[in-house]
DNA sequence: GTGTGTGCAAAAGGTTTGCAAGAAA
DNA sequence: TTTCTTGCAAACCTTTTGCACACAC
């Protein structure tokens, strides 16, 4: 298969060097039909399932890292004690489950036109995140 | 001066029992003229500065928390290593400026309107929260 | 060979917890 | 006197760091 090159390319224009944790990174975030959520500590279970192999806690938070840098992944705003990231990078929002803790994706469309009326001297605007917080009808 | 008896029935009110502690941080956090933001050591410091006294860190945390619960603080959802909270509980928005980590509100009339055209089945919307990242123009 | 990446353990920083002493009801 | 609250220190969890070794180029 040449999903293992795809990936080596990936990493080498953006100036990573393909490295065997690396790749096995990519392979868990990218090799997938559905994007997900996700933390450093999911990440890190899904890895020790999934290849039955241990990736350094130090050198998953390295590679999220400079994934995110590179914009391969969103890091989610929400006030947690952890963070949260996203492998759709695309421009969407998201309901949080108060309840369960869960992510769900809500698209642009599915939220009416936002203009910002309003803005910072100086200052460029980097993102518009919208987080909808829902939880049982009790 | 009455402030303190509003303060105590305030607190009465809800269930929480006006000690000594609480009702000093009810004069810090709600005693001004203007809403702010703050964190947990941004709180802890004014207490310390400002009334000449230190309020165990955990009391602190206690009573935000407390406070948070009864609606009398929001806490904001930005990703960072530390929690945010707001006095202003109205409804309304945020700008984060990610090179001073300062935070700007956005009033709700600067956003155009939010329909959010999804829903949840058995989930109710508890809140809708818009943060604008912002940086400088480099 | 040089520079970058990895892994471990230790450290850091924010937050929570257990428990005994103290204050409010 | 019963229940809630406080304060301290220890524990906890996530994230970062320092440094030696290994790997990519």
């Amino acid at each position: 298969m040449n999903l293992n090159t795809d990936f080596i390319e990936k990493l080498r224009n953006s100036g990573l060097r393909p490295t065997k944790q690396r790749l096995k990174i990519c392979e868990v975030l990218f090799n997938t039909e559905k994007t997900f959520h996700f933390t450093i500590n999911d990440l890190s279970k899904i890895i020790a399932e999934k290849l039955k192999e241990k990736i350094s806690l130090a050198t998953v938070y390295n590679t999220v890292q400079a994934f995110k840098e590179k914009g391969y992944l969103k890091e989610i705003s929400i006030n947690s004690d952890k963070s949260y990231y996203d492998t759709n990078t695309s421009i969407h929002h998201h309901f949080y489950d108060e309840d369960t803790n869960q992510l769900i994706d809500c698209d642009q469309n599915d939220i009416g036109n936002l203009q910002i009326k309003k803005n910072i001297t100086g200052k460029k605007i980097n993102s518009i995140e919208v987080l909808i917080k829902v939880a049982n009808n009790n």
